[in-house]
DNA sequence: TTTTTCGTTCTGGTAAGACCAGTAGGATGA
DNA sequence: TCATCCTACTGGTCTTACCAGAACGAAAAA
């Protein structure tokens, strides 16, 4: 294994994996300085283009920070690269743009729940400002479409969850353009407007009645209305989408 | 904004947008060939290993395949990266664990309600191959925590969801070593046992039927029940956790 | 004509050396 | 003691060069 790694693996595939080792090991820890390029590479004996790829691996994995002409620190973990990823593999798969709104689904559920136990003050008043905003924009497509976006976000702030806010924020940047889209059906379903203001007051009362169960069956209704929507867009269908289960609230 | 792309921008920004943009507008479409490193150095004005660097950021993010000799290729965006990444960020923030351990919930109690929709007679062997294994297996706390994983994993893949899966995968990898832990209590606790083959198979039953909320209501549950024994493990406390609402099932 | 073989050409992988421009920190001078 | 300056060091980048294997077409053999 050992003789693999040394002989077999190209340079780059030594260096990360190297660096990597260093980092999980707990030898390189956050905010300090890596190696200078140079010694770097003379002390693994490969060139410095190749340990410049390696660290440039690093930084778009958001592990590290290149400072020029100061050095390469460690850096506490960002995923934003995940917005990078997911808006370049949306390209490439165009289909899986509703795939990864099940994914967005998936993380809002979980963290109205934990909302329900964590959210303070300031998170409460954060998603009470979006929830007047919505209103306030009923009639523009963008700013509201902005607005409902800040709530959304507002409610995965509340969960206190830095893992959840991070993959919901590389989501919910790439969904804006179809959410958008989305919008603009206020236009077609006169209901609509009522929806998007009356839905997301009860997930707000929800949250503020810090109940999970409930909180979590709003939201997905709540979700399961949008779609409804946009599918009666689709087929060209009339108004009142209201699935079956609208009088749960 | 022009200008500022050609001019201030890095060698390398310049590269790396470029061919973000290619890849966004669809001029790279996937299993097409890159530009040759050279050919691409030459035109954007820069020098192969800036080129390189730019290459492998794609490369890691699991944009392209870089197959020597042959040329760059833009590939089925793969996130295995997400695995590396999870690996890395939790080194230096070890106590993100359980936050990712939320999120791996998340994805789970998502993906079992996809599962009750959408899961073939293929999905249903292998959970339930899954099933028998962790029976099989429940003194042994390596297999045995394999036969736990694959049964996750089982509902996630029934999912029929990439994005969940890759979500998934990416976490769980990282989880198995905790994972793992938590199986030698099964030594501790006398009920654990009955536990993990009866709590499974709950799970198991309502994906059968086909019921998204009870699926949902049960996962949530037997994480919470597994929590559980990891706290009483923690203060010491006695056998039979028994979250209140075990009659449910 | 078809098949095989060979070789040129192109590709990525890597090394080595060099220059630039700021940074940091010690040495120097006021 | 403090402000200033200088120098070593750092990352950013370019250039040149060589290697080895893949691709592909031409030439030779069947």
């Amino acid at each position: 294994m050992d003789a693999q790694d040394a002989d077999s693996a190209s340079g780059f595939e030594r260096v990360f994996a190297y660096l990597q080792e260093r980092l999980l090991d707990g030898t390189l820890k956050q905010g300090e300085r890596l190696m200078a390029e140079r010694e770097l590479a003379a002390q693994l004996g490969v060139s410095r283009p190749i340990v410049r790829e390696a660290l440039r691996a690093l930084h778009v994995l958001g592990i590290v920070e290149i400072r020029e002409r100061v050095g390469t620190i460690v850096k506490r973990p960002d995923a934003s690269m995940l917005k990078d990823f997911f808006t370049l593999a949306l390209a490439q798969q165009a289909d899986l743009i509703d795939d990864v709104m099940e994914a967005r689904i998936a993380i809002e559920c979980q963290a109205v729940r934990l909302a329900c136990e964590r959210a303070t003050i300031a998170d409460f008043e954060r998603l009470q400002r979006a929830l007047i905003r919505i209103g306030e924009t009923i009639d523009d497509a963008d700013a509201g479409g902005a607005a409902d976006f800040d709530f959304h976000r507002a409610i995965v702030l509340a969960s206190r969850s830095p893992t959840l806010a991070v993959l919901h924020e590389s989501m919910s940047t790439l969904l804006a353009r179809s959410h958008r889209s989305r919008r603009e059906l206020v236009q077609q379903f006169s209901s609509m407007k009522s929806y998007l203001i009356d839905d997301h007051k009860r997930v707000f009362d929800t949250i503020v009645a810090r109940d999970p169960d409930r909180a979590e069956v709003t939201l997905r209704r709540h979700f399961a209305i949008g779609d409804e929507y946009r599918r009666r867009a689709v087929t060209g269908e009339g108004d009142r989408p209201e699935t079956r289960s609208a009088q749960g609230a």
